[in-house]
DNA sequence: CGTGGAGTTGAATACGATCAACACCGGTGG
DNA sequence: CCACCGGTGTTGATCGTATTCAACTCCACG
């Protein structure tokens, strides 16, 4: 959820650091919070009967994340939230995010963008998912978060993307070989 | 989307009647508006490169349905928006959505819980394409969606599922076979 | 009626998953 | 400094799930 300043609804906190591998919400337990994070990147996912992980969100500099689903679901977590690199995180607690109205209009705004633009990218990961192949979906996902691309290890990327590592590793070699 | 009260924020408008087939907004057009649906079922499509229609979202009694891309694309809509059923809808114009903060309090709450609901049932939607396998699927889709489930063909649920026609009527055969 | 779309079923195919082995670091401790 | 280790990525062989292509039935609707 990038946005072009820096999210001023909770300017004021100052940032706490989390490690590689912190994990800042645990599925199934108690949570109630977001974070924005200001420097590294968070992820977010969940872990299948099987105890495969599947990424559902990566959360770069000035991107928000949280589980939705906990507020649907007695403020249990369903998603775990943990570092992927050495992190800076603001902390936003939930009554904050859904008690907006009563503030600033240049707030609310802030807010309805931020959500306009979540809406937007799930739509284009939804869409991805049902209609692209393997191959399309790496390709677009390069292009589209070429910072993170390089960033991520492979694994992770193809957790993201719904593949096994060895199926992404081989469609990496097939473009490679392709030019 | 669902939501307890119909939607205030156009409840004065007067509802536009659409028969079954319908296109209220076409890939690659310009368009800018949202729809509320009183009555029937409308749906948003992509078409992919080999012809293939790919079915992002349902619209059902009292959702909301629009295609945010077209905000990114200079107005031009990427999804198909038709219906499924006769329906009545009334129509949103963007600029409504997109500024609701001048107004009523309780009007940006409601808006709030709305885009909350769509992300909420989105992260459903991704996890479920991520992580669960044609048959599991099927079962939530039925399970969330009952009402729509003996409403739509079972190509189109197939469709939104990202199945084929044929993979779907085999996983249904294989449930019935299973009790 | 009869016609065309929807659903079913079968056979062959394809794409990605799984299982297994190995190479390649990057960090750690001896 | 080097030997070791665990994690990451690569590659090969095989397997499984869903797709594709094709034929057929069954209605719904003209």
């Amino acid at each position: 959820m990038p946005s072009q300043n820096p999210f001023q609804l909770f300017e004021s906190e100052k940032p706490r650091l989390v490690k590689k591998g912190e994990v800042l919400i645990k599925s199934g337990q108690k949570a109630s919070e977001a974070f924005y994070v200001v420097k590294g990147c968070l992820r977010s996912y969940m872990v299948d009967a099987k105890g495969k992980e599947h990424i559902y969100q990566f959360a770069p500099e000035d991107w928000i994340i949280s589980d939705l689903e906990f507020f649907k679901n007695k403020g249990v977590a369903f998603l775990t939230i943990d570092a992927v690199e050495n992190s800076e995180v603001k902390s936003i607690p939930t009554s904050r995010i859904f008690n907006i109205t009563a503030e600033d209009p240049a707030l609310v705004q802030e807010a309805f963008n931020k959500f306009q633009n979540r809406v937007y990218a799930l739509q284009q990961r939804v869409i991805q998912l049902l209609a692209y192949s393997a191959e399309e979906r790496y390709q677009e996902f390069i292009k589209t978060y070429p910072n993170l691309s390089n960033r991520l290890p492979l694994k992770m990327i193809a957790s993201y993307l719904g593949l096994t590592p060895e199926s992404l590793s081989r469609v990496r070699k097939e473009l490679v070989k392709g030019r």
